[in-house]
DNA sequence: GCGACAG
DNA sequence: ATCTTGTCGC
């Protein structure tokens, strides 16, 4: 029962989460609330988060969630956590908070307990806000849970409402001429649900940013876009880089039982160990503004091939269907109403 | 059966 | 989301 949080939830699990959403959207405030938010440079403002959550390849339990704060307008990392956690739920287009926000919720009462003087003022989601299917992505969701002001980020448009990845979207993207330069993203009822934004002059694929909570759409692009050192910004970027690199020190490339691997022809498997520092040395759990050792972070050699591949494709999974069809392993899935 | 599909 | 190697550009 190595997968957990694999197949798809029934129905009536579905119900109930759109039920969740609904009931906690009513308490999503798409408006500036902070002083911050006012001044037209964000005096004021000093500390953004971002979150992210990284996963095991062929694992589908385990991941890596983190949180790391950052000074504005530096931009400098100044408190990181990253954690393994046991997923409890599959992906589903939709309901990406149920999969993930428990454990970003945690994240942050961690850090309201070991450094409350570091909690951001306003935190970077990779995911969207109110450009959702229900009106209430993660963005919105993590932002209501803790109250805490929050941006939603994704990397690719979610088409609901309406819209669409289609000729005449990208006619739009190719009139984003430099970094900052956005076109609204207008939902069928007529409503913007969030703005293409082009995040950095040497990208073309544009960000899609919408309002999580307690910030104005407005304001949530432009400070977008003033993070963005490179596509992707900084505080979200910074979470990715870690959680991922946390799960490379930790599990390597052996994700999953070590039999059930692809055979990469007559390769060399390398004895990948952890070097120094076993597993039960965190090596930066919590670790206090100085943040000493490697900050590799920022580097000018952001590898991107200088080609895109046409079409975001995507696996289509590879047509099996191993298990069983035994879906809900316990009962807990939805948390506790209230 | 076919198209969609945030992360 | 994950894996993957080289390659092109500043």
């Amino acid at each position: 029962m190595a997968h957990a949080a694999a197949e798809r939830p029934p129905e009536e699990t579905l119900s109930l989460w759109k039920g969740e959403q609904a009931r906690l959207k009513a308490r999503v405030v798409d408006r500036d609330t902070e002083a911050w938010q006012r001044d037209p440079s964000f005096s004021g403002l000093q500390k953004v988060g971002g979150v992210d959550v990284s996963f095991v390849k062929g694992d589908s339990v385990r991941a890596c969630a983190s949180l790391v704060v950052l000074s504005y307008p530096e931009l400098k990392v100044v408190y990181e956590d990253s954690r393994m956690v046991g997923l409890k739920a599959p992906y589903v287009s939709g309901f990406l908070a149920f999969r993930e926000v428990p454990f970003l919720v945690e994240l942050v009462q961690r850090l309201q307990e070991k450094e409350p003087d570091l909690m951001p003022q306003v935190i970077l989601v990779d995911g969207n806000g109110v450009l959702h299917q229900r009106g209430f992505g993660v963005a919105c969701h993590l932002g209501v849970l803790t109250e805490l002001p929050c941006i939603g980020v994704a990397k690719k448009l979610l088409q609901v409402d309406g819209l669409e990845n289609n000729a005449l979207h990208k006619e739009k993207i190719v009139l984003l001429q430099a970094g900052g330069d956005t076109f609204p993203l207008i939902g069928s009822s007529g409503t913007v649900l969030g703005m293409a934004l082009r995040s950095h002059d040497h990208s073309t694929k544009p960000l899609y940013v919408s309002v999580g909570h307690r910030i104005s759409l407005e304001v949530a692009v432009r400070l977008t876009h003033h993070c963005c050192r490179f596509r992707i910004p900084e505080p979200i970027r910074q979470a990715d880089i870690r959680s991922r690199e946390y799960i490379r020190r930790t599990l390597g490339q052996l994700g999953v039982a070590p039999a059930q691997r692809k055979d990469r022809s007559q390769k060399e498997q390398r004895p990948n160990a952890c070097p120094q520092g076993g597993p039960g040395a965190p090596a930066d759990q919590g670790r206090p503004p100085e943040c000493h050792g490697r900050d590799s972070s920022s580097d000018p050699k952001a590898p991107k091939p200088g080609f895109q591949k046409q079409k975001d494709q995507q696996l289509e999974g590879t047509g099996h269907q191993e298990d069983s069809d035994l879906w809900p392993p316990s009962p807990a899935w939805v948390q506790s109403p209230p």
